[in-house]
DNA sequence: TAAGATTGAACGCTCAATCTTT
DNA sequence: AAAGATTGAGCGTTCAATCTTA
Protein backbone atom coordinates (compact mmCIF):
# COMPACT_ATOMS: atom_id res chain seq x y z
CA UNK A 1 0.00 0.00 0.00
CA UNK A 2 1.24 3.44 -0.74
CA UNK A 3 0.53 4.12 3.19
CA UNK A 4 3.52 2.13 4.01
CA UNK A 5 6.13 4.33 2.79
CA UNK A 6 5.94 7.93 2.62
CA UNK A 7 8.77 10.32 1.30
CA UNK A 8 8.90 13.77 3.02
CA UNK A 9 7.90 15.37 -0.31
CA UNK A 10 4.92 13.20 -0.16
CA UNK A 11 3.51 14.46 2.70
CA UNK A 12 4.10 17.96 2.03
CA UNK A 13 2.25 17.65 -0.79
CA UNK A 14 -0.72 16.14 1.21
CA UNK A 15 -1.10 19.33 3.17
CA UNK A 16 -1.04 21.05 -0.06
CA UNK A 17 -3.51 18.86 -1.08
CA UNK A 18 -5.60 19.25 2.13
CA UNK A 19 -5.38 23.36 1.65
CA UNK A 20 -6.43 23.40 -1.59
CA UNK A 21 -9.29 20.58 -1.05
CA UNK A 22 -10.49 23.60 1.52
CA UNK A 23 -10.13 26.13 -1.57
CA UNK A 24 -12.46 24.24 -3.70
CA UNK A 25 -15.09 23.49 -1.05
CA UNK A 26 -15.27 27.34 0.49
CA UNK A 27 -15.16 28.59 -3.14
CA UNK A 28 -18.39 25.89 -3.96
CA UNK A 29 -19.83 26.97 -1.08
CA UNK A 30 -19.77 31.04 -1.36
CA UNK A 31 -20.93 30.44 -5.23
CA UNK A 32 -24.36 28.36 -4.30
CA UNK A 33 -24.56 30.77 -1.31
CA UNK A 34 -24.28 33.68 -3.75
CA UNK A 35 -26.36 31.93 -6.56
CA UNK A 36 -29.23 31.33 -3.85
CA UNK A 37 -29.67 34.99 -2.65
CA UNK A 38 -29.44 36.66 -6.27
CA UNK A 39 -31.93 34.39 -7.53
CA UNK A 40 -34.13 35.91 -4.34
CA UNK A 41 -33.69 39.14 -6.10
CA UNK A 42 -34.13 37.30 -9.63
CA UNK A 43 -30.41 37.46 -10.42
CA UNK A 44 -28.23 34.69 -11.89
CA UNK A 45 -24.31 34.84 -10.91
CA UNK A 46 -23.26 35.21 -14.97
CA UNK A 47 -25.47 38.35 -14.81
CA UNK A 48 -23.79 39.38 -11.46
CA UNK A 49 -20.39 38.67 -12.83
CA UNK A 50 -20.44 40.90 -15.79
CA UNK A 51 -22.81 43.48 -14.21
CA UNK A 52 -20.29 43.58 -11.25
CA UNK A 53 -16.88 43.62 -13.30
CA UNK A 54 -18.44 46.43 -15.38
CA UNK A 55 -19.25 48.31 -12.33
CA UNK A 56 -15.66 48.26 -11.53
CA UNK A 57 -14.32 48.32 -14.17
CA UNK A 58 -16.07 50.41 -17.08
CA UNK A 59 -15.11 50.33 -20.98
CA UNK A 60 -13.84 47.06 -21.04
CA UNK A 61 -13.90 44.85 -24.50
CA UNK A 62 -16.07 41.78 -24.71
CA UNK A 63 -12.61 39.86 -24.88
CA UNK A 64 -11.17 41.15 -21.44
CA UNK A 65 -14.67 40.78 -19.85
CA UNK A 66 -14.79 37.13 -20.75
CA UNK A 67 -10.68 36.67 -19.59
CA UNK A 68 -11.88 38.21 -16.19
CA UNK A 69 -15.07 35.87 -15.98
CA UNK A 70 -13.09 32.88 -17.04
CA UNK A 71 -15.76 32.44 -19.27
CA UNK A 72 -15.71 31.53 -23.58
CA UNK A 73 -15.98 34.69 -25.18
CA UNK A 74 -18.62 33.36 -27.36
CA UNK A 75 -20.71 33.16 -24.20
CA UNK A 76 -19.86 36.38 -23.14
CA UNK A 77 -21.11 38.09 -26.60
CA UNK A 78 -24.43 36.28 -26.05
CA UNK A 79 -25.13 37.31 -22.47
CA UNK A 80 -24.20 40.75 -23.36
CA UNK A 81 -26.74 41.25 -26.16
CA UNK A 82 -29.56 39.90 -23.70
CA UNK A 83 -28.44 42.45 -21.31
CA UNK A 84 -28.04 45.16 -24.18
CA UNK A 85 -31.83 44.02 -25.35
CA UNK A 86 -32.96 44.58 -21.50
CA UNK A 87 -30.90 48.32 -21.08
CA UNK A 88 -29.06 47.12 -18.63
CA UNK A 89 -25.51 47.28 -21.12
CA UNK A 90 -24.38 49.68 -23.52
CA UNK A 91 -22.28 48.83 -26.56
CA UNK A 92 -20.25 51.71 -27.50
CA UNK A 93 -18.33 51.61 -30.86
CA UNK A 94 -14.65 52.06 -29.93
CA UNK A 95 -13.04 55.50 -31.48
CA UNK A 96 -9.82 53.81 -32.42
CA UNK A 97 -10.45 50.26 -33.41
CA UNK A 98 -13.99 49.30 -35.32
CA UNK A 99 -13.38 46.25 -34.26
CA UNK A 100 -13.71 46.66 -30.46
CA UNK A 101 -16.95 47.08 -28.32
CA UNK A 102 -16.35 49.51 -25.27
CA UNK A 103 -19.31 48.30 -22.45
CA UNK A 104 -20.63 50.20 -19.94
CA UNK A 105 -23.55 50.05 -17.78
CA UNK A 106 -26.52 51.95 -18.43
CA UNK A 107 -28.55 54.16 -15.13
CA UNK A 108 -30.44 50.94 -15.21
CA UNK A 109 -27.74 48.39 -14.99
CA UNK A 110 -26.18 50.78 -12.14
CA UNK A 111 -29.09 50.48 -10.16
CA UNK A 112 -28.85 46.51 -10.59
CA UNK A 113 -25.53 46.85 -9.79
CA UNK A 114 -26.16 48.63 -6.45
CA UNK A 115 -28.94 45.60 -5.75
CA UNK A 116 -26.33 43.15 -6.74
CA UNK A 117 -24.01 44.61 -4.04
CA UNK A 118 -26.00 44.43 -1.22
CA UNK A 119 -26.00 40.54 -1.63
CA UNK A 120 -22.56 40.60 -2.35
CA UNK A 121 -21.54 42.54 1.16
CA UNK A 122 -23.64 40.37 2.73
CA UNK A 123 -21.99 37.32 1.98
CA UNK A 124 -18.07 39.00 2.06
CA UNK A 125 -18.88 39.93 5.22
CA UNK A 126 -20.08 36.77 6.29
CA UNK A 127 -17.37 35.31 5.08
CA UNK A 128 -14.68 37.47 6.41
CA UNK A 129 -16.18 37.96 9.97
CA UNK A 130 -13.96 37.43 12.37
CA UNK A 131 -11.02 37.85 10.10
CA UNK A 132 -8.55 40.73 11.06
CA UNK A 133 -7.19 43.03 8.56
CA UNK A 134 -3.69 41.42 8.42
CA UNK A 135 -5.13 38.20 8.04
CA UNK A 136 -7.38 39.23 4.89
CA UNK A 137 -4.32 40.99 3.30
CA UNK A 138 -1.93 38.23 3.89
CA UNK A 139 -4.91 35.82 2.50
CA UNK A 140 -4.77 38.29 -0.55
CA UNK A 141 -0.49 37.98 -0.85
CA UNK A 142 -1.02 33.94 -1.19
CA UNK A 143 -3.51 33.82 -3.50
CA UNK A 144 -1.38 36.63 -5.54
CA UNK A 145 1.11 34.48 -5.15
CA UNK A 146 -0.46 30.95 -5.61
CA UNK A 147 -1.95 32.69 -9.05
CA UNK A 148 1.30 33.38 -10.60
CA UNK A 149 2.85 30.31 -9.74
CA UNK A 150 -0.05 28.84 -11.47
CA UNK A 151 -0.24 31.13 -14.78
CA UNK A 152 3.87 30.05 -14.91
CA UNK A 153 2.76 26.65 -14.70
CA UNK A 154 4.38 24.01 -17.54
CA UNK B 1 -19.53 59.48 -5.24
CA UNK B 2 -19.02 56.96 -3.11
CA UNK B 3 -15.27 57.69 -3.06
CA UNK B 4 -15.92 60.53 -0.74
CA UNK B 5 -17.12 59.25 2.52
CA UNK B 6 -16.34 55.68 3.47
CA UNK B 7 -17.41 54.36 6.86
CA UNK B 8 -14.88 52.08 8.46
CA UNK B 9 -16.80 49.01 7.72
CA UNK B 10 -16.82 49.54 4.28
CA UNK B 11 -13.15 49.63 4.44
CA UNK B 12 -12.48 45.97 5.95
CA UNK B 13 -15.18 45.29 3.50
CA UNK B 14 -12.91 46.29 0.86
CA UNK B 15 -10.16 44.20 1.97
CA UNK B 16 -12.29 41.50 2.50
CA UNK B 17 -13.69 41.81 -1.21
CA UNK B 18 -10.00 41.79 -2.42
CA UNK B 19 -9.35 38.39 -0.31
CA UNK B 20 -12.03 37.01 -2.03
CA UNK B 21 -11.54 38.04 -5.57
CA UNK B 22 -8.01 36.68 -5.34
CA UNK B 23 -9.70 33.33 -4.36
CA UNK B 24 -11.76 33.03 -7.00
CA UNK B 25 -9.18 33.93 -9.70
CA UNK B 26 -6.50 31.54 -8.20
CA UNK B 27 -9.23 28.61 -8.17
CA UNK B 28 -10.40 29.65 -11.78
CA UNK B 29 -6.67 30.12 -13.01
CA UNK B 30 -6.04 25.85 -10.87
CA UNK B 31 -8.88 24.88 -12.69
CA UNK B 32 -8.27 26.09 -16.83
CA UNK B 33 -4.54 24.93 -15.82
CA UNK B 34 -5.78 21.96 -14.51
CA UNK B 35 -8.31 21.05 -17.35
CA UNK B 36 -5.80 21.46 -19.80
CA UNK B 37 -3.32 19.29 -18.61
CA UNK B 38 -5.74 16.74 -18.10
CA UNK B 39 -7.03 17.25 -21.60
CA UNK B 40 -3.17 16.08 -22.81
CA UNK B 41 -3.85 12.63 -21.39
CA UNK B 42 -7.61 12.55 -22.65
CA UNK B 43 -9.16 13.36 -19.53
CA UNK B 44 -12.15 15.78 -18.31
CA UNK B 45 -12.13 17.79 -15.55
CA UNK B 46 -15.98 16.04 -14.21
CA UNK B 47 -14.44 12.21 -14.64
CA UNK B 48 -11.22 13.68 -12.99
CA UNK B 49 -13.22 15.16 -10.06
CA UNK B 50 -15.89 11.92 -9.66
CA UNK B 51 -12.44 9.08 -9.55
CA UNK B 52 -10.33 11.42 -7.62
CA UNK B 53 -13.00 11.40 -4.77
CA UNK B 54 -13.64 7.80 -5.31
CA UNK B 55 -10.19 7.09 -5.13
CA UNK B 56 -9.85 8.99 -1.47
CA UNK B 57 -13.74 7.58 -0.36
CA UNK B 58 -14.91 4.97 -1.70
CA UNK B 59 -18.21 3.21 -1.31
CA UNK B 60 -20.43 6.15 -1.23
CA UNK B 61 -23.37 7.34 -2.85
CA UNK B 62 -24.23 9.27 -5.75
CA UNK B 63 -25.90 11.76 -3.78
CA UNK B 64 -23.01 12.37 -1.49
CA UNK B 65 -20.64 12.09 -4.51
CA UNK B 66 -23.12 14.49 -6.01
CA UNK B 67 -22.21 17.20 -3.05
CA UNK B 68 -19.21 16.82 -2.54
CA UNK B 69 -18.64 17.52 -6.20
CA UNK B 70 -21.16 20.34 -5.74
CA UNK B 71 -22.98 19.24 -8.90
CA UNK B 72 -27.05 17.88 -9.18
CA UNK B 73 -27.35 14.16 -8.61
CA UNK B 74 -29.03 13.75 -11.95
CA UNK B 75 -25.42 14.69 -13.71
CA UNK B 76 -23.81 12.54 -11.60
CA UNK B 77 -26.05 9.63 -12.09
CA UNK B 78 -25.42 10.11 -15.99
CA UNK B 79 -21.77 10.68 -15.79
CA UNK B 80 -21.42 7.55 -13.33
CA UNK B 81 -23.96 5.73 -16.59
CA UNK B 82 -20.75 6.73 -18.76
CA UNK B 83 -17.59 5.15 -16.69
CA UNK B 84 -19.69 2.41 -15.88
CA UNK B 85 -19.86 1.50 -19.12
CA UNK B 86 -16.15 2.78 -19.75
CA UNK B 87 -15.51 0.16 -17.06
CA UNK B 88 -13.86 2.77 -14.60
CA UNK B 89 -16.69 2.32 -11.78
CA UNK B 90 -18.54 -0.11 -10.27
CA UNK B 91 -21.92 0.67 -9.38
CA UNK B 92 -22.60 -2.28 -6.16
CA UNK B 93 -26.06 -2.72 -4.64
CA UNK B 94 -26.17 -1.95 -0.74
CA UNK B 95 -26.73 -5.07 1.31
CA UNK B 96 -29.31 -2.66 3.96
CA UNK B 97 -30.88 -0.03 0.94
CA UNK B 98 -31.76 -1.27 -2.13
CA UNK B 99 -32.29 2.17 -2.81
CA UNK B 100 -28.90 2.77 -2.85
CA UNK B 101 -26.07 2.34 -5.00
CA UNK B 102 -21.88 1.80 -3.73
CA UNK B 103 -19.36 3.35 -5.57
CA UNK B 104 -15.83 1.86 -6.63
CA UNK B 105 -13.51 2.02 -9.01
CA UNK B 106 -12.59 -0.87 -11.03
CA UNK B 107 -8.83 -1.57 -11.49
CA UNK B 108 -9.31 0.26 -14.61
CA UNK B 109 -10.40 3.20 -12.86
CA UNK B 110 -7.37 3.05 -10.17
CA UNK B 111 -4.94 2.90 -12.70
CA UNK B 112 -6.32 6.18 -14.39
CA UNK B 113 -6.76 7.85 -11.03
CA UNK B 114 -3.27 6.95 -10.60
CA UNK B 115 -2.58 8.95 -13.99
CA UNK B 116 -4.67 11.98 -12.71
CA UNK B 117 -3.31 12.01 -9.41
CA UNK B 118 0.27 12.98 -11.46
CA UNK B 119 -1.03 15.76 -13.18
CA UNK B 120 -2.73 16.98 -9.94
CA UNK B 121 0.31 16.65 -7.73
CA UNK B 122 1.84 18.71 -10.88
CA UNK B 123 -0.07 21.02 -10.33
CA UNK B 124 -0.55 21.20 -6.10
CA UNK B 125 2.63 21.12 -6.16
CA UNK B 126 3.51 24.38 -8.28
CA UNK B 127 0.80 26.20 -6.47
CA UNK B 128 2.35 25.39 -3.02
CA UNK B 129 5.97 26.10 -4.02
CA UNK B 130 7.30 28.37 -1.10
CA UNK B 131 4.66 27.92 0.85
CA UNK B 132 5.72 26.52 4.47
CA UNK B 133 3.71 23.60 6.18
CA UNK B 134 2.60 26.38 8.68
CA UNK B 135 1.45 28.78 6.25
CA UNK B 136 -0.62 25.38 4.10
CA UNK B 137 -2.22 24.78 7.87
CA UNK B 138 -2.99 28.39 7.75
CA UNK B 139 -4.93 28.15 4.97
CA UNK B 140 -7.19 25.08 5.60
CA UNK B 141 -7.61 26.44 9.04
CA UNK B 142 -9.08 29.96 7.45
CA UNK B 143 -11.16 28.80 4.58
CA UNK B 144 -12.24 25.67 6.90
CA UNK B 145 -14.02 28.95 8.71
CA UNK B 146 -15.13 30.59 5.97
CA UNK B 147 -16.77 27.55 4.73
CA UNK B 148 -18.59 27.14 8.18
CA UNK B 149 -19.35 30.84 8.35
CA UNK B 150 -21.24 30.84 4.72
CA UNK B 151 -23.26 27.66 5.67
CA UNK B 152 -24.68 29.20 8.57
CA UNK B 153 -25.43 32.15 6.23
CA UNK B 154 -29.10 33.06 6.31
C1' DT C 1 -2.08 37.28 -40.76
C1' DA C 2 -3.95 38.34 -36.58
C1' DA C 3 -7.50 40.07 -33.34
C1' DG C 4 -12.39 41.29 -31.73
C1' DA C 5 -16.85 39.79 -32.14
C1' DT C 6 -20.67 36.72 -33.69
C1' DT C 7 -23.02 32.42 -35.13
C1' DG C 8 -24.50 27.60 -34.90
C1' DA C 9 -23.70 22.83 -33.46
C1' DA C 10 -22.64 19.97 -29.69
C1' DC C 11 -22.09 19.05 -25.11
C1' DG C 12 -22.80 19.17 -20.10
C1' DC C 13 -25.37 20.55 -16.38
C1' DT C 14 -29.68 21.79 -13.95
C1' DC C 15 -34.46 21.42 -12.89
C1' DA C 16 -38.66 19.00 -12.46
C1' DA C 17 -40.98 14.82 -12.75
C1' DT C 18 -40.91 9.88 -12.03
C1' DC C 19 -39.74 5.27 -10.21
C1' DT C 20 -38.38 2.40 -6.50
C1' DT C 21 -37.56 1.43 -1.88
C1' DT C 22 -37.81 2.80 2.94
C1' DA D 1 -44.26 10.79 3.11
C1' DA D 2 -39.30 10.74 2.36
C1' DA D 3 -34.88 9.49 0.18
C1' DG D 4 -31.76 7.47 -3.62
C1' DA D 5 -31.50 7.18 -8.32
C1' DT D 6 -32.99 7.95 -13.21
C1' DT D 7 -35.10 10.28 -17.21
C1' DG D 8 -36.08 14.01 -20.38
C1' DA D 9 -36.64 18.89 -21.37
C1' DG D 10 -34.37 23.20 -21.34
C1' DC D 11 -30.69 26.20 -20.74
C1' DG D 12 -26.05 27.86 -20.74
C1' DT D 13 -21.44 27.18 -22.06
C1' DT D 14 -17.84 25.73 -25.14
C1' DC D 15 -15.70 24.81 -29.63
C1' DA D 16 -15.04 25.67 -34.38
C1' DA D 17 -16.04 28.38 -38.19
C1' DT D 18 -17.01 32.90 -40.02
C1' DC D 19 -17.13 37.92 -40.59
C1' DT D 20 -15.02 42.32 -40.13
C1' DT D 21 -11.32 45.36 -39.24
C1' DA D 22 -6.27 46.21 -38.30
Amino acid sequence: MSTKVRTTKQVEAEHALNAWLAVVKTYNMCDSQLARLLANEGYTIAKYEVVIRLKREPDQTQQALADQCFQAKSGISMLLKVLEEDGWVLRLPDAQDARVKRLRLSPIGHTHAQRMLIVQNRVITAMAEGMSKAQLLELSQTMDQVSERLMRLE
